[in-house]
DNA sequence: TAGAATTGCGTTAACGATAACGCAAATGAG
DNA sequence: CTCATTTGCGTTATCGTTAACGCAATTCTA
C-alpha cells in the first residue's frame, strides 16, 4: 500500500507539503495541491492507522445520548452495551465513549443533556433524538457532526448518517406473523388487541400502522381492538388485560404489542394459565432475563433489529466517518429479525 | 498506560532487555527477567498495538479454503464476499487473504488444493471441512491453526474454533414455520413435500432431520414423502417434480427444500401457475438475484445464516486468536435468521 | 592459557503519520 | 525603497515496539 512518502516522492514534494494537502493546513500552492491528491487517487493511498494511532497527539472524543437504560424496559441497556462494546474496541484510538443519558418522557431532560454536552469538546455525536424538534434545534446550533440512532430526521446540516429501523415495515412483517397463527383456536373469535402504551412514540406508532394495514387488507373479517394504557408500569397492563379480556366472548384472536411491553402482556396471560396462554401473541425487543416468556411460547414471535449491533455500527460508522475520513452509507437499515421458540438460543452473546 | 520504556526505567534496565524478556528472546539474566515481569504486572503493562502494527516486518498471512462460488446456488460466493471484506479490514495488518476454492462434490479436488496450500506458508486457516475425514487428515499433519465454517469437526489438534449453524434447530424451524402455512388452503391434501437433493451433505440431512422431528410431533397426520433428486441441475428438480405432483390428489400440503434447491422448486411452482404457486414452500439461503421469488411468494420462508457475516467473522477470530492472542469462542452458533417477503428488503448489502 | 563462544546488557534505526520549526522567495504596507 | 508578512516548501523529532548490532565481561575449549 501506498504511503505518504511514496506519494511525496512521485509528486515531487516532501512528506510535510503531502500531509498538510491532507490535513489542509495551509502552506501549498493549489497546483501541488491537485497533483498530490490525483497521485493519491491513483495510487489508492489510505492513512496507516497503526502509525496514526501511534502519533495520537489528539484523540478523539465521541459523545452518546441515549435514553435511561431501565426505560423502554430495559431496551437502551442493551443499546449501551453495543456502544460499549464498541468503545473497548476503539480504546486505543479513542478517549473512552461518553455516554449520557435523558429521561425518555422529559425534553427537558433531553435538552439539559445536550447542553451540557456542548461545554465539553466532542468530536462525533451517537443520538437518539427521541424528541426530534429540540434536537434539530440544538443541533443546528453547536458544530458537531452526528449519527441519529433508532429515529430518523430529515436532513440537517452535519449529519452523517442515520441508522434504525424500518418501523412500518415490521408492523407489516408482524401483520403477516399474526395472519399465520389466528383462526386455528375454534374458541378464538374475532378480536384482535392491539397494546397501545403510553406515549407518543413514533415507532410505536409506524408500527402498529403497519400492523394494521397489513391485517384490514388480508384478514378482513377481523375486528381490531386498542387497548390504550394509561401508564407505563406492569399492573397497568394487567388490570387492563382483565378488563379487556373479560369483555370478550371466549378468546380474542390475538394480542399484538408493538414494543417491549409484550413482556408484560405476557406475564399477564402467563399467571392466568390457559386456556389465555395459547392467545397468539406478538411484540417486541428481546430482554435479557425474559426469554422465558418465549421459551414456554407465551409469546410467539418476537420481532428485534439487534439493538446491540445497531449501536455498536453506530458508533463505528462515527469512527469510519470522521477518523478515517471514509464515506458512509447516509441509511442504514438494520435487519428485521423474527424470534420465535426454535431460534431464540442462536441470537446468544455472540451476535446481540 | 505503561509503555515498555517506563518498565525499563523502573526496572533500570534499557528497553532492548524488556523487549528481549517479552519475547523471550534470550540475553538475559533470570534474576532480570523475573524483576521485570513483576513490574509489568504492577504498572498493567500491555503492548501498543499501533506501535506493534507499525513495526511489524512480518505480515501474517491466512488462507481460505471453501467450494468453487458458483456451487450451492452460489451460496460460496456469499461466503467469500465476507471473507473479501475482512480481508480488506485486515489490509493494514495482514497480506491479503489467500482464497481457494475446491469442488464440493469431488473430495480429490479438496485434496490438491489442501496440498497446494502447505506448499505456501500461511499462519492461519479458515476451511469449511465438506470432506471432513480426508481435511482431518490432511490437517493433522500440518502445523497449522485452523477454523472451521459452515461444517464442524470434533476436536483435533490446533483448531481453534468452529464457526457455523445448528442445522437441526433450522429444520425444528422450518417445521414449525411449516406447520403455520399447512391446513389453510381447502385443496390441500396431507402429502409433504421433502426434497433430498444428490449428494450426502450433513447440513442437509440434519435439518430434515429437525424438520421431520417437529412435524411427527406436532402435525402427525401429515404424509412426509422424500422426493429424491438424482442429479443437481434444474430440469432434474422440474422434472422429478411434475412427476411427484401429478402423483397427488389435489395439492401437497407443502414443500420443504433443505438448502438453495429451493429456488428450483420454486422457479418450477412459478412458471406452472396457480394453483401450485400457492403451495406453501420453505427452503435456505438468499441468493443475489432470485429475490424476486421470495417478493412474489413463490417462496414463502427462507432460512440463512447470514453466510457474509459468519465468513468475515470467522476471518476475525482467526486475527483475534492468532495475532491479538485473544482467546475466542470454541463454538459460535451463529443465527439463524428467518426471511419472507415483509422483511426481506431489510437484508441488503448492509448486512449480508 | 590463548582464543572462541556465550551471556547480559545498551544503542539505534526503522515503521508511517504528524506537526513544530526553519528558511528562502514572493508579496505586502508605509 | 525598506521592513514586515505571507506563501510554499523541506527537515526533523516524536509516538512505542522491534530486532539488528555492538561490546564488554564471563565461561568454555583445546
Amino acid at each position: 500500500m501506498a504511503t505518504i512518502k511514496d506519494i511525496a516522492k512521485a509528486a515531487g514534494v516532501s512528506i510535510g507539503t503531502v500531509d498538510r494537502i491532507i490535513h489542509n493546513r495551509g502552506r501549498f500552492s493549489e497546483e501541488t495541491a491537485r497533483r498530490v491528491r490525483e497521485l493519491m487517487n491513483e495510487m489508492e493511498y489510505s492513512p496507516n492507522i497503526h502509525a496514526r494511532g501511534l502519533k495520537k497527539t489528539r484523540k478523539y472524543s465521541f459523545t452518546a445520548v441515549i435514553p435511561e437504560v431501565w426505560q423502554d424496559a430495559g431496551y437502551w441497556s442493551i443499546v449501551a452495551e453495543g456502544i460499549k462494546r464498541a468503545s473497548s474496541e476503539l480504546s486505543t484510538i479513542c478517549d473512552d465513549i461518553q455516554l449520557f443519558h435523558f429521561d425518555r418522557y422529559s425534553a427537558e431532560s433531553c435538552i439539559d443533556v445536550l447542553s451540557k454536552i456542548f461545554l465539553l469538546k466532542t468530536d462525533g455525536l451517537l443520538i437518539a433524538p427521541v424528541f426530534p424538534e429540540n434536537v434539530v434545534k440544538i443541533l443546528s446550533e453547536a458544530d458537531v457532526p452526528y449519527i441519529f440512532i433508532d429515529t430518523d430526521v430529515p436532513d440537517i446540516s452535519r449529519k452523517i448518517s442515520f441508522i434504525g429501523q424500518d418501523s412500518f415495515q415490521s408492523g407489516v412483517l408482524s401483520g403477516k406473523l399474526m395472519s399465520l397463527m389466528i383462526g386455528r383456536n375454534k374458541n378464538s373469535g374475532n378480536r384482535m388487541i392491539i397494546v397501545e402504551p403510553p406515549g407518543s412514540d413514533f415507532h410505536l406508532k409506524s408500527r402498529i400502522d403497519g400492523f394494521t394495514v397489513y391485517l384490514n387488507e388480508n384478514v378482513p373479517e377481523l375486528d381490531i381492538y386498542h387497548l390504550k394504557i394509561s401508564s407505563d408500569k406492569e399492573p397497568e397492563y394487567h388490570n387492563a388485560l382483565k378488563t379487556c379480556l373479560s369483555g370478550i366472548n371466549g378468546l380474542p384472536a390475538g394480542i399484538f404489542a408493538a414494543n417491549s411491553s409484550v413482556y408484560h402482556v405476557a406475564s399477564y396471560l402467563k399467571q392466568t394459565g390457559e386456556p389465555y396462554r395459547s392467545v397468539p401473541v406478538i411484540g417486541y425487543d428481546l430482554i435479557p432475563g425474559r426469554e422465558s416468556l418465549i421459551e414456554d411460547e407465551t409469546i410467539n414471535f418476537i420481532l428485534t433489529q439487534q439493538p446491540e449491533q445497531q449501536a455498536y455500527r453506530g458508533i463505528m460508522m462515527l469512527y469510519d466517518s470522521i477518523v478515517l475520513n471514509k464515506t458512509v452509507n447516509k441509511n442504514v437499515i438494520v435487519p428485521l429479525n423474527i424470534i420465535t421458540r426454535e431460534n431464540l438460543h442462536t441470537f446468544g452473546e455472540n451476535f446481540g
